[in-house]
Formats: C-alpha cells, structure tokens, sequence
DNA sequence: TTCGTACCATGATCGCCGTCATATCCCACC
DNA sequence: GGTGGGATATGACGGCGATCATGGTACGAA
C-alpha cells in the first residue's frame, strides 16, 4: 500500500465509485491515465461561484459543501459525500458555476477534464443515465428545500435537516439510538436551514439539554428519531 | 376538461416549440401522428404531486404554474409559459411527480407519450441536449430561489420577484416603464415569495401608491426598474 | 505562558410579519 | 333586485427570531 504510482491509485478510486462502475476493465484504466486525484483540507475552495467549469470532479473521500450566497451570509444548498459528482450540471452545459463549492473534511476528488468527459458520455449511454439520475437526485432535494423554507418554523426546519441526515447518512448506535457521523458547525447548521449561528445554537442547546439530539465528537446521536419526527411535524405540545 | 384534436393542428403546435425546431420535416409529421393537444382552464390540474409521469407535456399557449405544498400551505416553485417543457424531469426518470402543475390561464398542451418521447431521444442526440438546457435553467432557477428564501425582509423577496419576472417577461411600455403581462393574484404572488396573503397585499398597496409598481388588467405595470433594484438591494433608505 | 482565533452559549431588545377580524368591491348567478 | 363567493384592502395584536452584546472554552502559535 506504501509506494503507488500515480495512477494505480487513480484506478483504485475509480472503483470505488458508482457511476463508474458499468466500464469495461479496459475503459477504467484509460480513464486512470487521465484523470488526476487531487487533495484538499478542510475548508479548501473547489472552486466560487462564477468560475468557469473545466473539470468533472466527483467526491472519492470526505465531504463537500455547496454555498450559495445572497447578500453577505450564506446558503448552504447541499451537502455531498463519497461517490457524488459535485457540479456536474455547469460542467455538463459548460456554464460558469452557480455556486461555490468548499470542502468540510479532508477531501480527494477525482477530476477529469471535460473533453475527456464528453468522450465517455458518447461511449456509454448508460453512464449518462447515471449521471442525470443523481442530477435527478439534486433537483428534487432542492425542490424539497424550497417547499421547507417556506414560513415554518425555525425550529421546525432544523428537525427537518436532521431527519434528512439521519436517513441519508446515520448508523444504529446504543439503545436503538441514532448515530449521525459528520462534523457541522453550528454556523453550518444554520446556513442549512436558512438562519443565524445564535438562533441555531439555542435549538440545539435545548435539545442537547431535553436529550433530543446530542452533539458527539464529530458527530450526532439521536437517541429517539420518533421525538424528532414529532416536532417536525409541528405536534409540539409546548 | 380537456379536448383532444387532430394532427394537422398539432403539427402546427410543434412549429412553434423551439425544442423541436431541429427535427427534420418527416419526423415533425410522424411525432403530429403519435401526439395529442389538449386544452385546459384557468384552474385545472395537469397533475398532482405523486401521480405517475407518463407524458412529455409541452406547453403551446398560456401559463402553467409548479406547486409544491408543505404542511397546509402552498410554494410556487417555478411559472412556465409557451415552449416550455414541464415535469420533464419526472418523465425522464419515470418517478411520480414531486410536485403538482395548475393552469394560470386558457392553456393548450402538447402531450407526447412517454415511449415515444425516448424514441425521439435515440434518434435525435442535440435534442437530448436540448432537453438538458431546460432543465438546467430550472435547476438555476431554483437555486436562486433557495438562496433568496434565505432570511430576507420579504418586501425584498417580492422585489426580487417581480425584476426576475420583468426580465423574464418584460416589454417596454409607456415613458421608460416595462410592462408585465401576467395575471398573478396577490394570493399567488404571496405563494412565489413564501408569504400570505395579507402581507403580499400590504407590499404591493404601498406600491401601488408610491408609484413603484401598479396592478393593471392582467399585468403589472413598473415605471422604474431602478426604484425597484433600490430595494431588492436592501438599500432601502425609507 | 500569553496571546489570537474559532466555536459555543446566553441574555436583552425590538421589529417584521403571521394571525385574526372586518370591510369594500366586483362579478356570477338565481 | 338580492345573494353569495372571491379578491383586495386595512387595522390590531403578539410572537418568533434577527441583532447586538458579553462571556466562556478549547486549541494552536508565538
């Protein structure tokens, strides 16, 4: 595992992700020679808004936000993880990107420049299937968000996010509880759900004090998901 | 509700849908054959949230709006007018709908069945990329609604609202002022922005009096652009 | 150690806007 | 003419959450 040429671990990563997965062995190891790995740190730009986007990159490790900014404080519209191509639809119409992009975690991205990008859009239909499936994907978790913003609640949206999270990303913990394995910042938390740092924090403060959601190392738990859905559903008998 | 009528008017429909244009004479005929119009009222449903997506709809004449609903109440999520394409993302992937369309005004549709709408597909590769440029637009078109949603004083959302729609739809009218021809309710207005009705009401009275925006007969009439942008700014000295 | 910085926490204040109530106008319909 | 429903308009009231301020904790750098 020690000494690796560049590629060979290009071609490893490539395995690992799941639109690639219909290549032919063949195709896998041209697409390593040209694509490139490349690493980041935490909090490390992808790139801003407005650049122009040359590259398909997709997430081989770590976690990437996508910030939108209106007016001084930010949006955060999605998060991604492992196995996600990031941005795909600026670089599929050669658009200059809508949002920036901004790492969470320590990150490697798998990129490939769009030429060779389209290439393999030509070669195989199904791979672009693949690909507007997790735009599909996007759209609707967008839509959802939007639906979401609408008046409710603060407190209401926060439960929302994290009944999200929980679905899309939780492990069974102890007791039947919920863990929730990513690092957000309060900060992040609020730009999640459309608020401020303070306000947020009192959410979660009170929870954290009732036993609803605990803030961990690195992580959440959730020790009722039931206590969560019942406040997003607003049957909050305060 | 909605009436069907024969190819020849039909043909006539595709002439006018940019997305078609490409298509060469022959398949402009065969794709009049396989697909219908049908017209519909102010008020009706093309569909619910959920409903299975077995068409391609176009829209011919008049103004479809995308409504999401949270808890009771409602979310415009986008307007779509002649030319356009609507729900094509849930035909794409064959998922039920996410969120449910209503005719605005008198409306006639081009409605294609799904598997001949892959078909068209196959044959034509530029007009997949078409399609794609649709969707893109809207995936912007959300985002942006995302990040305005975001906090924001709502005298500035509907502000926001109204520039979009002036560039959008807007033409030139009397003495430098640009005229909206859409007939939005205040209710529906309320609805674009994420508020109700009586706040919507209060905006645009004020308006209406301070001579920023007027309600007209099916239009909106805005005297100066600039008073506006003032305050989508915030820079709202008042 | 002492800074500096980032994050978390909590209180006080205030204004926007949601909610409820009422009134007017207009148009369809009987 | 009367009636009823929908859209528009306006006022009163109260709460949620933004804003400002202050302080505590953890951690790395000088």
């Amino acid at each position: 595992m020690a000494l690796e040429t560049r590629s060979e671990r290009t071609l490893q990563a490539i395995r690992t992700i799941p639109m690639f997965r219909g290549l032919s062995v063949d195709d896998q190891s041209r697409l390593a020679a040209l694509a490139t790995l490349r690493d980041y740190a935490r909090g490390d730009s992808l790139w801003r808004a407005g650049d122009p986007a040359e590259n398909l990159t997709v997430i081989v490790r770590g976690r990437v936000k996508l910030v939108g900014s209106s007016g001084g404080s930010d949006v955060i519209l999605e998060l991604f993880g492992p196995g996600e191509p990031v941005g795909a639809i600026a670089v599929y119409n050669y658009i200059p990107y809508p949002a920036s992009a901004v790492c969470m975690e320590p990150t490697t991205l798998f990129v490939l420049p769009r030429r060779d990008y389209f290439e393999l859009l030509d070669r195989y239909p199904e791979f672009a299937r693949a690909i507007i499936r997790d735009l599909t994907k996007l759209f609707l978790s967008l839509t959802r968000k939007v639906e979401e913003m609408r008046g409710q609640r603060i407190e209401v949206r926060v439960a929302q996010l994290f009944l999200n999270l929980a679905e899309r990303m939780g492990k069974p913990g102890k007791n039947g509880s919920i863990e929730i394995p990513i690092a957000l910042s309060r900060q992040e938390v609020a730009d999640l759900v459309g608020t401020t740092v303070e306000t947020a924090i009192r959410v979660l403060s009170r929870w954290g004090r009732d036993g609803v959601l605990v803030t961990g190392d690195k992580r959440f738990v959730l020790p009722s998901r039931d206590r969560l859905v019942e406040i997003a559903e607003g049957k909050d008998a305060r």
